[in-house]
DNA sequence: TGATTATATAAGTAAATAGTTATATTATTA
DNA sequence: TAATAATATAACTATTTACTTATATAATCA
């Protein structure tokens, strides 16, 4: 197994920006499939700033990155991003988010553009 | 490999706990050997209250545990810790701490008591 | 036993963070 | 092209966090 070693401040950082529910949670959904903004306003209850301004966050240290199709903003983990495999190593060991996108497709208010 | 699964919840306070650099670092440290807060007082050239108050919410949460020797108090990592293992994963991929140790040992300023 | 050393805790302060409201931008649709 | 929808950003506010200063506790040492 390749042992990957990170830096204590950037390590930090990291481990800062997952120490939020909120990103936590977004970061395993998408390490699965990418999302759209309004996506994760269902479905965290939140207001539309308040996701954006934690994508913002996620996005700023290249965790995740945007991708626009047509009106929507999908977001989608950088699985090409130099720490990466730190992330990833902490994702491994989250429960599975799943059912937060089932229960959206079940409402039909899953985004199906593509 | 066991695969640990820890909820969200549980996850982000931890998380949470380990995005800070001190605190990080202490854990890396600890993971390692036990250390007496006058040790982490010099390694970190910080105050002892504010190293006392780290160490307290790494207890709090029963990250390390403290056993008194004299006038000191060591702390070391509880390993027997529901949630070792997923902090574990994650010091594990962390650049070995030792030098702070050995700069100690160096200066004659780590304790030798034990 | 009084002084010193190591540590903890409490109270206060400054900085960082997350959320809100308001507004701007960009794309789609009528 | 005007209205609507999705998203981003800016400014403000409330909460949280980390650190400081002051003080308390507990052990050791002279």
């Amino acid at each position: 197994m390749l042992k990957t070693v990170i830096d204590m401040e950037k390590a930090t950082v990291i481990l800062k920006l997952l120490g939020d529910k909120t990103r936590l949670t977004m970061m395993k959904i998408l390490d699965d499939q990418s999302c759209c903004v309004c996506e994760f306003v269902e479905i965290f209850k939140a207001s539309q700033p308040s996701i954006s301004q934690h994508l913002r966050k996620l996005r700023d240290i290249g965790l995740v990155q945007e991708e626009r199709k047509g009106q929507w903003i999908f977001y989608s983990v950088n699985k090409e991003n130099e720490y990466y495999p730190f992330v990833q190593q902490i994702l491994n060991q989250l429960p599975s988010q799943d059912d937060k996108l089932k229960e959206l497709e079940e409402q039909g208010t899953r985004i199906t553009c593509c």
